[in-house]
DNA sequence: ATGGATGCAAAAGTTTTGCAAAGAA
DNA sequence: TTCTTTGCAAAACTTTTGCATCCAT
């Protein structure tokens, strides 16, 4: 388990919402799931404990955690959305486009790049969490062989 | 127009498929629409002068012309898929995500960064376009204030 | 004339929404 | 009890596909 449940619904409730067995649930099911979970996992999971737990809470909750940085949006390599727990520092991924595996990048590696185009371009990059595509070693040297 | 048009079709014949009107009012709408172009805004600008050309043309084209390496397929904030006229040499974006505008960083400053991440992690970043989201001067002022 | 491209309509897939009922605080 | 959250079902969107017809070559 990578969050901190009781902290989690002490914030919640502290914000006036209300903790759910669905909210939890869902929680856990991204969490067991990983990095890069789209809705539909999230709903195969939890459905399984709760075949009543409809497709429209799963969405509902996504947004919901993502507001209040529960959980981070992430985006994969064709473009669709996913989830993932939110660290308490942002980190970014290269996501490979063949096998769909991905390295984790600690924030430092964009610090440098991110102050050069504020100072160089005055604008002010976002980094709350950036995934790179391409290829892995292992699909580049398939690919090459 | 910032595509050559006798070029185009020559390269398209070549190849064994056709110039159709639909295909070039699909380019030109591209071009006109400029960078970061969705298949609806296509879809409602060729309408105006073709009501008869369908959505699933749209579609199939957009595919075609970015195989074709005609188009260049990128990303937008919200994860939408969006298209522009493929330069010969890759560029990169910066865009805002309060106004929406975007600046254009040129393939270089990427050159550094890649090569790093090919060297420290063996990963080989697809660098046929990247976009940074965040946050021009502009609206950073005007959030500040 | 020939086979690739298009239009139409329907399907498929994903995400959102309205509203009554349920249930956390 | 109160008011947020949920489930259901339908709607809204976006993208894809089958097939007959059309048309660029």
């Amino acid at each position: 388990m990578s969050h901190n449940t009781a902290e989690i619904n002490r914030r919640l409730r502290e914000a006036g919402y209300r903790v759910t067995p669905q909210r939890q649930l869902i929680l856990d099911a991204v969490c067991e799931l990983g990095k890069h979970v789209v809705p539909d996992a999230v709903y195969e999971v939890v459905r399984r404990k709760t075949p009543s737990l409809s497709r429209a809470t799963v969405y509902r909750t996504l947004h919901f955690l993502t507001e209040q940085r529960i959980l981070a949006m992430v985006q994969m390599a064709d473009g669709r959305v996913a989830y993932e727990v939110a660290g308490p520092e942002p980190h970014h991924h290269l996501v490979c486009r063949t096998c769909d595996s991905f390295l984790e990048l600690p924030h430092s590696v964009l610090r440098t790049f991110r102050q050069r185009m504020d100072s160089q371009y005055d604008f002010e990059i976002d980094v709350s969490h950036v995934s790179f595509f391409g290829h892995c070693t292992d699909c580049r040297d398939a690919a090459g062989a």
